[in-house]
DNA sequence: TCAAAATAGGACTAAAATAGTACTGTTTAG
DNA sequence: CTAAACAGTACTATTTTAGTCCTATTTTGA
C-alpha cells in the first residue's frame, strides 16, 4: 500500500536532476550517471515521461531532454500519472468498474473518497518541494480535526 | 501507485461484515457466502487477521471470528498493517535503508514526509467510518493552503 | 554527403509480488 | 468419537514490474 513503483522513484530523481539545468538539453547518458541509474533505464523512463508531456525532447547530436514546464508547475501526482498510469486504490475506484461485488461492497465509496483526498494532495505537492530537503510540512484536517505530523511521535511512523 | 492490493480490499469487506455482528462468532463459510468472496481466500485472510490481533478467533465446532475490538478503533491504517505489514511509500522511506543512490538521492526525505502524512491520516479513518455511505469529508491543509476535495472537480480525479 | 550522436519505439526476458489452492494438523461441541 | 471449524504451511499459477536489446529516425557537423 501506498507504494509508487522503483521506477516512479527514478523517475523523480531524474525530474529533479533536470530542473537543476532548467533550459538545457541533458542527455539520457548524462542523466545516467548524475543519477546512477542505468542508462537503458533512464532512456525508457525519459521516453515515458516525454510521451506524458513532462519533459520535452529534441533528437539528433546534441540532443536530449528538458523539463517541459518549471519544477514548480510539475506535482508529485503528475509524475505518478505519467509513469504509472491513473491508478486507484482498489480496483474497483474505476468509474467503469465491473466488480461482481457490487451489489453486496458497501466500502468502496469510502476508498474512492480516500483515493481522491490523496490524489488531491498529491498534485499540491511540486517538484521544487521535492527537492528541498525540508519538504512542505504535512498537515491534515480530517473530519474536522487538525492533526499535525510533525512533532508527533504517532504508531504508524515506522 | 495508491493501490492497496486486493486481499486488502476484501479483508476490508469482511470486517465490514464481521462489525454488523459485533459480539458473535461468525464462522469462514458464512463470511464467505456473505461477501461473495471464495472459502479458501476468506480463511486465509481471516488468519492473518487473527494474528495481527484485529479479530479473534474461536476454534472447535460452532467456532469462527469477531472483531477484537469495536469498529470505531479499527483504523484503515491497521487494516492495511495488518494485511500488507508496513510498507513505505518507497523502498528507500524504510530507516534502515540501504539504497545504493543515498549519496545522490535529494528527493526520498519529501516522499518519507508525505507517507508520513498519508498513514496518519489513514489512521483517522476507522472502520465504522468505511461502512457508511458518507465517509467522513476528506479536508487536507497542505503547505497552509486548505483545500476542500468536495465540490471541486480536480483533475487529479479519474 | 556521410558518420556520429542522440532520441523513438517496440519486442522481449527475467524476476518478483500477488492471488489463490491444497493439505495436514488441532481444537471443541455434542 | 465424529464432525465442524480454525491453524499452519507449502505450493502453484498469474500478473505486474523491472530491465535489456534491437532497429529505426533525426540532427549536427566535418
Amino acid at each position: 500500500m501506498l507504494r509508487i513503483s522503483r521506477l516512479t522513484d527514478y523517475g523523480t530523481l531524474m525530474l529533479a536532476h533536470l530542473s537543476g539545468a532548467e533550459s538545457d538539453l541533458t542527455s539520457a547518458a548524462e542523466v545516467s550517471s548524475a543519477t546512477g541509474i542505468a542508462l537503458p533505464t533512464v532512456s525508457k523512463l525519459l521516453k515515458s515521461l516525454a510521451k506524458s508531456g513532462l519533459v520535452t525532447s529534441a533528437r539528433g547530436a546534441h540532443g536530449g531532454y528538458r523539463l517541459s514546464r518549471s519544477a514548480h508547475n510539475i506535482s508529485a501526482a503528475d509524475i505518478i500519472d505519467a509513469l504509472e498510469g491513473p491508478v486507484h486504490i482498489t480496483e474497483c475506484s474505476a468509474s467503469d468498474s465491473n466488480c461482481d461485488l457490487e451489489d453486496i461492497c458497501n466500502v468502496g465509496g469510502a476508498w474512492q473518497r480516500i483515493n481522491v483526498a490523496i490524489r488531491r494532495a498529491l498534485g499540491d505537492i511540486n517538484l521544487a518541494d521535492l527537492q528541498t530537503t525540508r519538504a512542505p510540512v504535512p498537515r491534515f484536517d480530517f473530519a474536522g480535526l487538525p492533526i499535525n505530523v510533525e512533532g508527533k511521535d504517532s504508531k504508524h511512523v515506522d
